[in-house]
DNA sequence: AGCACGCCGACT
DNA sequence: GTCGGCGTGCTC
């Protein structure tokens, strides 16, 4: 009998799986177990992903595989089959797929988790307690009745959220040999994880819990509450309920969104419960040990942002996935996917359920929730008593503003930080001004390298672009006509400068990528913001995702018409979607709030809409729009984007995509473009952009599994880069 | 993606 | 005479 042949998922960028022999040494080899491989001169990980009888390739032309690096399947079938739809349903490289569902470590080769350590006391230890003898350390002795509870140590990490320990501290209580370094083991599990007691909750929050927790098998829930209605309480519940029937719970969470204070909320209420926090800051061995806990079930809880949706689980019970509208959910370059639709789709595999929490639910999720396919679920009433917050639109043909600033805005404002509230503006655009502006001769100093102006950032004192990230010094004068140059349009900086002219005596805290760079700089000026230290509260986008400002009363959307005419179809839902998260911000616990929003158009539409009516009635007007035009969730999308040094290269790959295109079966499939980027050049490269629409996702599936291997057989497409985007986010 | 192979300019 | 530029093409 011949022997089998193994196909191998290779971190490439290669459409197809490997194909090696058997290693010499006799082992069992199994799909989902790592092996180390020839490939080309050097050697590579990847993993099996099945056994074949033969190959296209001639027998006598396949490697051996060097080595089993797995005694066990490392995958499960279950995760394997995700990965692979994944990678069928994003047209992307199995490998990279695989890639991208491994901790780096386990990416090269290495094994079991690189064991945490953790510090225990010694009896000398219990002893020195004992006798007062670190009466003149107090920090040490802290540790120490902190550690005499925990017969399996703490390590490091959790120790420090004592505050009292300090690498130092823990260094001179083991110099002392009043403590030890022991390996981390976890606690074992005691029967049920008890977990402590949640606050009491309000009818509509008790009837999600109990929609939720009584439904069994597959199903996804939209859990619709404004800010501050207490949707994190109701994942609690849910979660609890889950670990109290013995399965796992998986929440995904926006980039921003993983917060100490939710972590910090969740290990106060399950204290005695496994839990694997997974983001990007960890280190390659806190990762791989947070990935491996959650495969062998010893954490229960894993929380976790875009890339968690891959996280082996030994129990799955339930996928929570928390601000589903955000866009960071979406990678946004090599393997496209969508992580909170991966999580639907790994719910229905699993038979499990699935909820999708949001204030401002994406279009889709609502589309899903209308038509019956997802179970919506409402939490209308704010916690606390405070009610729903009174919203003013102020007509700037009318208040004409300076820096930013309209008369009636500035009143508000006198106002409110007079009665001791505090307040918040919400201006997207970070720098000092968008634009240097020559009134002589018309001209705006522009990127050397994209299509777009430099933006003045005043305190460094620099222009900068903010799409290639390149620098250059403030120009005198205008280089075309010798003229004097102003700065045009309003940026964060600007206004707080303006701020702090108007109202000397309140402190201004500026929330932005220029402001919060340092390692922990958001988290000081967060604390200056609840210290209420800081009276004002300006800043980006950053406003608007996860943190809470109890003390904030009034709201200012400083330019509410950057959103109302962009040209992609989804700007209409992103600008409700940032205005709701920020007005929401407006008087939370025992406070009314009052919210003022500028604008030109005060009375556009959709505005106004969206002020009188709210979120969901805009959403309803806004999808009839998105109907007419045939955009999602009405139609499906893929795209094609190609970049290169000249813009006919990337138009010549793409049209000839398109003719590759219309040589096969385009029924139910419609294509728009070439057309060029809406901003054609970034960083010193053209792009353009295919844009493929279909009424039905399996039409477009279809189409894509034909066309996407002729496009990477093109002669054109070696010369540009190209990228497959399948349910693009933007699509201008 | 890496990484080698492949044919044309300025250096020990 | 060589080192190396990154265009081109392949990896089982």
């Amino acid at each position: 009998m011949a022997e089998p042949i193994l196909k191998v998922a290779l971190d490439a960028p290669v459409m197809q799986a490997f194909d090696y022999l058997p290693p010499t040494a006799p082992v069992s080899l199994r799909p989902g177990q790592r092996v180390s491989v020839p490939f080309r001169s050097g050697e590579r990980v990847g993993v099996i992903l099945e056994l074949a009888e033969d190959s296209k390739i001639p027998r006598d032309r396949l490697r051996r595989i060097r080595v089993c690096l797995d005694p066990e399947p490392l995958l499960d079938a279950k995760l394997m089959a995700l990965l692979d739809w994944a990678a069928t349903y994003y047209q992307h490289p199995p490998g990279e797929v695989y890639a991208a569902a491994l901790p780096r470590l386990l990416r090269r080769g290495r094994g079991e988790a690189a064991h945490q350590h953790a510090w225990r006391t010694t009896a000398a230890g219990i002893a020195a307690l004992g006798e007062g003898s670190l009466a003149r350390a107090p920090a040490q002795a802290r540790i120490l009745t902190e550690l005499i509870g925990k017969p399996w140590g703490m390590p490091m990490e959790e120790l420090r959220r004592f505050g009292a320990a300090t690498a130092k501290t823990i260094r001179a209580l083991a110099t002392k040999g009043l403590i030890e370094k022991v390996r981390a083991t976890s606690p074992p599990l005691t029967g049920q994880p008890a977990p402590r007691p949640g606050p009491i909750l309000n009818d509509a929050q008790r009837a999600a819990v109990e929609q939720i927790t009584g439904s069994s098998g597959y199903g996804v829930f939209l859990l619709e509450g404004v800010t501050g209605s207490g949707k994190t309480e109701v994942y609690l519940q849910c979660v609890a309920a889950e670990l109290s029937r013995g399965r796992q719970a998986l929440l995904l969470v926006p980039e921003i969104g993983l917060t100490p204070q939710l972590l910090e909320r969740i290990r106060a209420r399950f204290p005695t419960v496994g839990l694997a926090v997974m983001h990007s800051s960890l280190s390659d061995g806190q990762r791989l040990d947070a990935w491996q806990r959650a495969r062998r079930g010893e954490a229960r809880i894993v929380v976790g942002t875009r890339s968690a949706v891959f996280t082996p689980l030994a129990d799955p019970g339930i996928i929570i996935v928390d601000e589903e509208h955000d866009a960071s959910f979406k990678q946004h370059e090599g393997f496209r996917y969508s992580a909170r639709d991966i999580a639907v789709w790994r719910a229905h595999q699993l038979d499990i359920t699935a909820v999708l929490g949001s204030a401002t639910p994406s279009f889709e999720t609502l589309f899903n929730s209308m038509s019956g396919r997802y179970r919506k679920l409402a939490l209308p009433e704010r916690t606390g008593a405070a009610g729903h917050p009174s919203v003013h639109l102020i007509d700037l043909r009318r208040h004409t503003p300076t820096d930013g600033l309209s008369a009636p805005l500035l009143a508000a404002i006198g106002r409110h930080l007079g009665e001791g509230g505090q307040v918040l503006l919400y201006l997207n655009r970070r720098g000092f001004a968008p634009t240097l502006f020559c009134p002589g001769c018309g001209g705006t100093i522009d990127c050397k390298r994209c299509d777009a102006r430099l933006v003045l950032h005043r305190d460094r004192n620099r222009l900068v672009c903010h799409h290639c990230g390149a620098e250059r010094s403030v120009p005198a004068e205008c280089p075309e006509c010798k003229g004097t140059l102003y700065p045009l349009g309003q940026g964060t900086e600007r206004l707080e400068n303006a701020l702090q002219m108007h109202f000397p005596d309140a402190p201004a805290e500026r929330l932005d990528r220029d402001t919060t760079r340092r390692r922990g700089e958001l988290e000081e000026r967060l604390a200056r913001v609840a210290s209420g230290r800081a009276r004002i509260l300006l800043g980006t986008q950053m406003l608007t995702k996860g943190h809470d400002f109890p003390a904030v009363t009034l709201v200012a959307v400083i330019d509410a018409d950057q959103g109302l005419f962009g040209t992609d179809f989804r700007a209409a839902e992103r600008l409700a979607q940032s205005f709701v998260q920020v007005a929401g911000r407006a008087g939370r616990g025992d406070r009314a709030g009052e919210v003022f929003v500028q604008t030109l158009f005060p009375e556009h539409p959709l505005l106004r809409l969206l002020v009188q009516g709210g979120y969901e009635q805009f959403a309803r007007e806004a999808l009839l729009e998105r109907k007419a035009a045939a955009w999602p969730p009405y139609s499906h999308l893929a795209l094609l984007r190609a970049e290169a040094s000249r813009a006919e290269i990337a138009q010549d790959f793409l049209e000839a995509a398109r003719r590759q295109a219309e040589g096969l079966d385009l029924s139910d499939i419609t294509l728009l473009g070439p057309a060029p980027a809406a901003m054609e050049r970034r960083a010193g490269r053209f792009r353009a952009q295919l844009l493929l629409q279909s009424p039905k996702r399996p039409a477009l599936q279809r189409f894509l599994a034909g066309w996407r291997p002729l496009l990477a057989e093109l002669r054109e497409a070696r010369t540009a880069r190209w990228s497959l985007d399948v349910d693009p986010l933007e699509a201008d």
